[in-house]
DNA sequence: CGCTTTTGGTCTAAACCAAAAGCGGTGCCTTAGT
């Protein structure tokens, strides 16, 4: 049982971090000493130093490697590096698609044999049964999910291999575990616990306010206008350093990028669709100060680490507030004054909705349930696809969508029919699953737009969405200007437009933030809906109480009509 | 869902409009063919 003063000398002397920050000891101690860790904590405060440091610990310990789950291959080698430069050559490998074979068989054996302490892979690697077996045979002594979020974001649909992440862990003997991620919004924190079968868990948040960072809105009606705002606006802010615009499509990016390039700034377009020898020197020409502004799809940002972004513009609005906060994070992290603005108009929601989507297909579903049957047995990913005829990246959302139903279950020897129902039970029973993620993706797009929308606060709304407390308005927002401007408004936001009701006014006057004392549904407390269920509060606003809802997302109800109809119950 | 591009109809020659069709983001991996 390493103390406390040993793991702090460790990082002191082997990774040159003589002085830890809050949380980071904590972190590394309770990993050492085998509990769980879930660390929120934004890029560039020492997130990976807290499995770094345990790793080392326990590798020094027992000789087993830390397996690192990272979803960019160029993440990995980035890791990589930093390792080799603290620890030496070996001590950090990685398995992916970049290796030959070779490579890859040296780094199983460097880990194999106890020279290697960290060995980093992709979620897809450990689809394959091989690479599990071969990593249970070896010991792994630590677990690690980076850019933990995904799980959450991509699982679903764009990653499926996301979700199997737990049983991974469990195969591999159940290794204690660190998540770790810059943003994560409380129901996507309690799906990454419960994702990766984390127990009892160790939860770090630590510097989520990002006061340094303005944050406006600006509201347009036509397109077009939109468009030489974003333009005239980012050829302001560019005076004074160097910035990023998020567009929603590739096509947008390049049209910003000439017309700003054009006005004679430095400006790139960046976006999946680039060849990536060009991503490389965009990326590279961004961190070197050698351009003023990129212009990116969401392509642009993870393991992004420059400290002097003065600007992001948002010119289409994200997908939802977990994804804006963190692509405003990338501005401001030397801390001095940087600019956030989203540029909004209430068609962009169009695109996300359509981007969200993916609806389930109960026939497709049906087929792989009757494949199932009829094999009688255990049936392995890889033959699924080839008995049911759908693509291999089908198969693998088909299951996801059938196992979260518990229709089927994916053991050692395969996935297998979990229930006696009858197949078109076992079909309907994912469907209704895969709608109500649906329907929890949509109301977290329902929650941007309620940001975008706002009179209050806009910090904090996006702190009371990441269930954390901000007692009065910034005064560091478009809101908080417009009311300091109109000194009549008294206390905050909107208490004027209710206009002659009366009989709620013991609700009244807070403006937003927790309600008084005596309030039976206060921030973040459970409470029960007769159709929707459980759910969490997590706003209080004017005569409104946001509500998250396991099944059904974020629903907004009239204060009064639940005291008067008695809606919600404290569970 | 909404913006852009293509198609088709009108009606007699080029052009114009409306309706229909197409398109839109994130990255692993594998493997065939230069």
């Amino acid at each position: 049982m390493p103390d406390q003063h040993a793991l702090a000398a460790l990082a002191a002397s082997t990774f040159s971090l003589p002085d830890l920050r809050d949380g980071q000891l904590a972190g590394m101690s309770a990993l050492a000493n085998g509990r769980d860790v879930l660390a929120v904590m934004p890029t560039g405060y020492g997130k990976s130093a807290i499995y770094q440091v345990a790793a080392q610990y326990l590798h020094s310990a027992t000789g087993r490697p830390a397996v690192v789950v990272s979803p960019l291959i160029a993440l990995q080698e980035d890791q990589l590096d930093g390792l080799a430069a603290d620890l030496g050559g070996d001590a950090a490998v990685a398995i992916n698609s970049s290796h030959s074979d070779a490579e890859v068989e040296a780094a199983w054996e460097a880990a194999e044999s106890g020279t290697a302490a960290f060995l980093y892979l992709a979620p897809e690697q450990l689809a394959k049964d091989a690479t599990v077996e071969r990593l249970a045979r070896m010991g792994v002594s630590l677990f690690v999910v980076d850019e933990a979020h995904c799980v959450s974001s991509w699982g679903h649909d764009f990653r499926p291999d996301y979700l199997g992440l737990g049983a991974v862990r469990e195969r591999l003997g159940n290794p204690p575990a660190a998540a770790l991620t810059a943003t994560a919004s409380p129901p996507v924190r309690d799906e990454i616990v419960e994702r990766l079968g984390m127990k009892d868990p160790l939860v770090l948040v630590h510097g989520f306010d990002r006061p340094n960072i303005s944050l406006d809105v600006v509201r347009h009606h036509k397109d077009k206008d939109k468009r030489s705002a974003v333009l005239h606006q980012v050829a302001a802010l560019a005076r004074d350093g160097q910035g990023l615009v998020y567009a929603a499509t590739r096509k947008d990016t390049e049209k910003y990028a000439a017309k700003l390039a054009a006005e004679g700034l430095r400006a790139e377009a960046y976006h999946a669709g680039l060849a990536a020898a060009e991503r490389e020197r965009i990326h590279e020409l961004f961190l070197a100060d050698g351009l003023d502004v990129v212009v990116a799809t969401t392509a642009f940002g993870m393991g992004i680490d420059k400290p002097a972004v003065r600007f992001v513009v948002h010119a289409d609005i994200p997908e939802s507030l977990d994804a804006y906060y963190q692509e405003i994070g990338r501005g401001g992290r030397d801390g001095k004054p940087a600019t956030a603005v989203l540029h909004y108009r209430s068609e962009d929601l169009g695109l996300r909705k359509f981007f969200s989507t993916s609806t389930p297909d109960p026939e497709k579903l049906l087929r792989v349930l009757k494949v199932l049957k009829d094999a009688g047995a255990p049936v392995p990913g890889s033959s699924l696809a080839e008995l049911t005829g759908f693509p291999a990246r089908r198969v693998t959302g088909l299951v996801n969508q059938l196992e979260e139903a518990g229709s089927v279950t994916t053991g050692k020897r395969g996935i297998r029919l979990a229930a006696k129902a009858k197949l078109p039970a076992l079909a309907a029973a994912a469907v209704e699953r895969a709608e109500a993620r649906q329907r929890v993706e949509q109301s977290r797009l329902t929650m941007m737009r309620a940001y975008a929308e706002t009179d209050g606060c806009r910090r904090q709304f996006l702190l009371n969405y990441f269930g954390e407390d901000l007692p009065a308005p910034c005064n560091n927002c478009d809101a908080c200007a417009e009311a300091a401007r109109r000194p009549d408004r008294s206390d905050g936001a909107g208490s004027g437009k209710e206009g002659g009701k009366k009989g709620k006014k013991k609700y009244d006057g807070g403006g937003p933030g927790p309600a008084a004392a005596d309030d039976p549904f206060p921030l973040q407390s459970a409470v029960v809906h007769k159709e929707w269920g459980q759910g969490l509060v997590m706003r209080h606003e004017d005569d409104v109480i946001t509500v998250l809802f396991e099944q059904e997302g974020y629903k907004t109800l009239s204060r009064s009509a639940v005291m008067e109809h008695k809606l919600l119950k404290p569970a």
